[in-house]
Parts: structure tokens; C-alpha cells; sequence
DNA sequence: CCACTAATAT
DNA sequence: CATATTAGTG
């Protein structure tokens, strides 16, 4: 009889707009090197102070619609080798990456690799391989997780009965209850399914998929930039108020119009050496559009 | 070693 | 303000 699953069913449909979203678990970071080749660092004058100007990740092209500037010129100058004056770029260790931007879609990732792993295995570690972002760090999920963990702990204290309500968990972000604006903007936008509740712990592997519907007619079908510049803008938080985040890291809008692939995504990071095991790629290696939530990666350990 | 929490720093 | 980072504990 329960079953009020049903109600945040027809929810997720909504939040779950093609399967583009839900397809292939896979998206990628870019790299630090990549960062880097697409910034020119200033050759010197650089203050020794934190702050690295770092400009985030490639920031692809995405000159924000109402942003006119922004010459998409991506040149890949030759990365000979900048001045050398600026904070060693030289070395890839000791490199402080842009700190990560959760985007909607990156938590929407965290959120599904967290639901298909069950609240039991859903360990950063695990969490952060399911997800298979390229430059994800352990540290990052970690970070995440605990905002997410109290989060959902916020919410059930509050809005536990409603069933509809607590699908779409604050329902509308910011719109009606929001447990605090402290909390939610990020966590608001995803699917949050219900499980999330403190006591479902699965062991792996038993998740029920909403099972794709996928009409052959929505198969494989490109929308339009039209389309895509439009999704991305909902997605994109319209409010900006940090200081001066920016969300780079967004598909790269041609220059003369033409759709092209933002980033392969890069997925089999060399497995080292996984002690346990598990970890068996569920998903062979999808062409995943969409855009590429990025961050900076290198790897370390 | 890894995970979790809380506090703290940027 | 959102993340990162650290410290302390299990």
C-alpha cells in the first residue's frame, strides 16, 4: 500500500527531462593542464598573495547570453611555456586547483551515484569513482556530502509528511518553504528521491531504475542551440551573488553556430589499483553530451 | 587508511 | 556565500 512513491515519480519526469540527463554516467573535468593551455597567465607581476587568478577551467564559451564579449578564440596557443614568473605553473604537484563548482548537473551526478550505490556504500570514495569525473578529488565529494547529508537531515525535521512536497524536497528552490537559503540552491534543484532519509541502506547493486521509457521517437534526437542555450540557462543559477564565481565550464557555444562537442568525456581514468572489489564500470564509454560541469583536476594522492 | 563531524579559513 | 581545509574521533 505505501507507495506514495508514485507521487515523486511523476516529479522526477519533470526533473528529468530526457534521458540525456540520466543516461550514461559519465562527465568530465577538465584538467588542470587544460585549464591552464586555454589561460595566457600574465607573465609576471604576480602577488604573492592566495587568490590564484586561476581563471577557472577553459571556461568554455559560453559568453552568457547578454554577454556580447568574449571572443571565443580557442586558440590553443602552443603551451610553450609561460613566464615563468607566476606561481610556478611548472609543476603539476603542488598546484591549487579552482575550487570545484557544483553545478546542477555535476549534483545531479552526485545525487544519482549516491541513489544507485544506496546510502550504505554511498562513501566518497565511492561516490566520487561512480561518478567518474575526471579531477573530482575525494576531498571534494567529501566536502559535498557533508552539505548534502545535512541537508537532507534539515528537511526531514520539517517537511517529512507531505509526500509531494518532499519530492522535489524544498519543492520549489527558494519558492515556498525553503528550509533556509543557507541550505538549499544547489540541493533544491535535484531529483532528491526520497530515500535519502537516514535508515535505507542498501547493500549495492539493488536500485530500482525508474525504468527509461525512452520512445524511440526521443531516442537519439539533437536539439537546437535554441534548445540547449535555453536548458542551460534555467540550469545556470540566475542569481549571482558570490563575489565573482563564474560558472565556467559550460558546452562551448560556436562561434558561427554549429554544435560541437565540448569535451570527449574522458572516462577511464587509469584505474589503479583498486583494493576491494567492485568497481566495475557500469556503463561503458558513452558519448555523454551535455554539458560538462568542470573543475579542475590532477590527480593526487 | 578512510569516514564522519565540527569548526575554521579562503 | 560556497568550498576547501583542518582537527579530532571512531
Amino acid at each position: 500500500m505505501r507507495e506514495d512513491d508514485t507521487n515523486w515519480f511523476s516529479r522526477w519526469e519533470e526533473g528529468l527531462p530526457s534521458p540525456e540527463e540520466l543516461t550514461p554516467l559519465s562527465q568530465t573535468l577538465i584538467t588542470p593542464d587544460l585549464a591552464m593551455a586555454f589561460d595566457i597567465r600574465n607573465p609576471h607581476s604576480n602577488s604573492p598573495h592566495h587568490q590564484i587568478p586561476q581563471p577557472p577551467p577553459p571556461s568554455n564559451p559560453l559568453p552568457s547570453p547578454g554577454n556580447p564579449s568574449q571572443p571565443n578564440s580557442a586558440e590553443f596557443a602552443d603551451s610553450g611555456e609561460l613566464g615563468s614568473g607566476t606561481a610556478g605553473e611548472e609543476p603539476a604537484r603542488t598546484l591549487k586547483r579552482p575550487r570545484l563548482v557544483w553545478t546542477p548537473q555535476l549534483h545531479k551526478r552526485f545525487v544519482d551515484a549516491v541513489g544507485h550505490l544506496g546510502i550504505k556504500n554511498a562513501v566518497p570514495k565511492t561516490i566520487m569513482q561512480l561518478m567518474s569525473v575526471d579531477g573530482l578529488t575525494r576531498e571534494n565529494v567529501a566536502s559535498h556530502l557533508q552539505k548534502y547529508r545535512l541537508y537532507l537531515k534539515r528537511m526531514q525535521g520539517l517537511s517529512a509528511g507531505g509526500g509531494a512536497g518532499s519530492g522535489g524536497g524544498a519543492g520549489g528552490a527558494g519558492l515556498g518553504a525553503s528550509s533556509d537559503p543557507a541550505t538549499d540552491h544547489l540541493f533544491a534543484s535535484s531529483p532528491v528521491p526520497p530515500h535519502f532519509l537516514h535508515s535505507a541502506a542498501r547493500t549495492n547493486s539493488d536500485h530500482f531504475m525508474p525504468f527509461v521509457p525512452v520512445p524511440a521517437a526521443l531516442q537519439h534526437h539533437h536539439h537546437h542551440q535554441q534548445q540547449m542555450a535555453a536548458a542551460v540557462a534555467a540550469a545556470a543559477h540566475p542569481q549571482l551573488q558570490q563575489q565573482y564565481h563564474r560558472q565556467v565550464g559550460h558546452f562551448g557555444s560556436p562561434p558561427n553556430g554549429s554544435f560541437e562537442h565540448p569535451f570527449l568525456t574522458r572516462q577511464p581514468q587509469p584505474l589503479h589499483r583498486m583494493g576491494q572489489a567492485m568497481q566495475h564500470n557500469p556503463v561503458p564509454g558513452y558519448v555523454e553530451d551535455m554539458e560538462s560541469a568542470n573543475a579542475a583536476g590532477g590527480r593526487k594522492h
